[in-house]
DNA sequence: TTTAGGG
DNA sequence: CCCTAAA
């Protein structure tokens, strides 16, 4: 797993462990949507396709596992962080999720999990911007 | 406009 | 990836 995964993970469990302390989170999660690689093809006439990188992946996971998934969970804040402006990642990141979940065979009360507080993530998007 | 799921 | 009912 890269340096900065590794890095965000390890501060997103301190502040999800109380850790009131105002750390800065400073981690990039390199998005490939940023340069047009080679392993991008077109499908017909439709858009351009753009297979996660595996960091994006590992973030996905990790942060799902952390903060669940759905409104203000793993999904959206893989995503936020990857400072993306269209919804087009997002949409992305979900779907990868779910071929994750079902390649996994994780049991349907398991794929939820509990979407974290507003505040929560909030103060982790905050000390990611400030940072 | 964003979320959440099916197509 | 796309489409779109619901929220």
């Amino acid at each position: 797993m890269k340096r900065h995964v590794a890095e965000l993970i390890d501060k997103i469990e301190k502040l999800c462990n109380e850790g009131h302390q105002t750390e800065s989170v400073s981690v990039h999660i390199p998005s490939t949507y940023e340069r047009e690689g080679p392993s991008s093809h077109t499908i017909g006439q439709r858009r351009t396709r753009r297979p996660l990188s595996v960091d994006e992946v590992e973030a996905l996971v990790r942060t799902v596992e952390l903060l669940g998934v759905g409104r203000g969970g793993g999904v959206r804040l893989s995503y936020e962080l990857s400072r993306m402006q269209t919804t087009g990642l997002l949409e992305i990141l979900k779907d990868k999720w779910n071929t994750l979940v079902h390649a996994a065979r994780i049991p349907p009360e398991r794929r939820k999990g509990e979407p974290i507080p507003q505040e929560l993530f909030d103060r982790v998007l905050t000390a990611h911007t400030l940072g």
